[in-house]
DNA sequence: TCCTGAACAGACAGGTCTGTCTAGTTGAAC
DNA sequence: GTTCAACTAGACAGACCTGTCTGTTCAGGA
């Protein structure tokens, strides 16, 4: 899990980033707002006062990691799409092989929110959209004869190599990701 | 979400069943025994006497998913390799197609399981296991050159497309499997 | 007829959950 | 020195959580 930059009053973010920490490894739901302010070292009032409940503190975290996702996106060299598109995937193994690896977050609280109308999962489909209107640029860019299509199944095949690197075996991710690009993506 | 098939005791299998339903639509969490035991109808004293616990509840309603899947998988034709690939993937359109359609139970209980060594992820763990290695048995029959590597994308592919089926477009999963399959097997 | 086992209803304990509230403290700007 | 905003501590309400317990009902077999 990233760092978010220090944004925002002490307070909020010393909360954000707790929440953030005990979200991610301990899944939503299971992870009170009694724990959250004590491990931030913040009275329960403060709380309230930056969020007006718990769930709007959970779209600010997946916000939060949605903003540090795009930077990083944004901040990689200019490059040729095909260069661009293995970077962007190379992102999966770099989180994949840091400790305390639990999967992605934006996953997980799908899981733990049914409602496709809740603000939660809206920041997840935000959070989709742009991850595959990114792939399918470079997918453009790089001539690929259907980009819908490929787009889409970069998508899925992120998603399950961040399932793969928090269920089965990270280590075998990397090679996963040039196997699958060289198959994906048409012959050069 | 499949049926269980009747087995065990009436107030036995009615909280399965129940649970099932529960868990799969609202997460596991979110759920409490007490809607499970009400809408089964079944006394608290009678689950407490099936159930140690709520845990072992959970890890009954994996193994049953399970075994459904297996089940469905081992009732296939007799057909080529690659058309029993196709048509193990192809369960993944069916589902997706179906009402109510919430993702994967095992990807979905993962994201609320953290610690690895708990009944509940070994039940996914023996689930993936599985998976994995009929993929593999099917691409070595297949003559696959590489078939760990080949099962692996297969099985990120599985859960990619699982999750686009819950989260993005049901509807675009069929056109994505063949696409998939065409491009990550070797050209025949 | 009596016994056994399975299921019933529901109270209860002890804890945790979110969210509200009162009251006091700090520190900086003016 | 006063004011004001942000913070702290912690009690409290009301709901919900898992799990235990007591006692009842009822069917089937010895």
């Amino acid at each position: 899990m990233e760092k978010s930059d220090p944004s925002g009053t002490p307070a909020r973010q010393r909360l954000l980033e707790t929440a953030t920490r005990l979200f991610y490894a301990g899944g939503i739901h299971a992870v009170g707002i009694d724990r959250i302010i004590a491990e931030a070292g913040v009275a329960k009032a403060t709380f309230y006062s930056h969020f007006p409940s718990k769930d709007d503190l959970v779209v600010a975290y997946l916000e939060d990691q949605d903003r540090i996702g795009r930077a990083a996106v944004a901040a990689l060299p200019p490059q040729p799409p095909r260069k661009r598109l293995a970077a962007i995937l190379g992102r999966i193994s770099t989180a994949a092989v840091a400790g305390d690896y639990r999967g992605c977050p934006f996953l997980n609280a799908a899981a733990e929110y049914a409602d496709p109308a809740s603000p939660v999962r809206r920041a997840i489909d935000a959070r989709r959209a742009w991850y595959h209107g990114v792939l399918r640029e470079q997918l453009v860019a790089d001539g690929d004869p259907a980009p819908e299509v490929s787009a889409a199944l970069l998508v899925a095949l992120s998603d399950g190599l961040l399932e793969i690197a928090y269920l089965d075996d990270p280590r075998s991710v990397p090679a996963l990701i040039e196997a699958a690009l060289q198959r994906l993506l048409p012959a050069r």
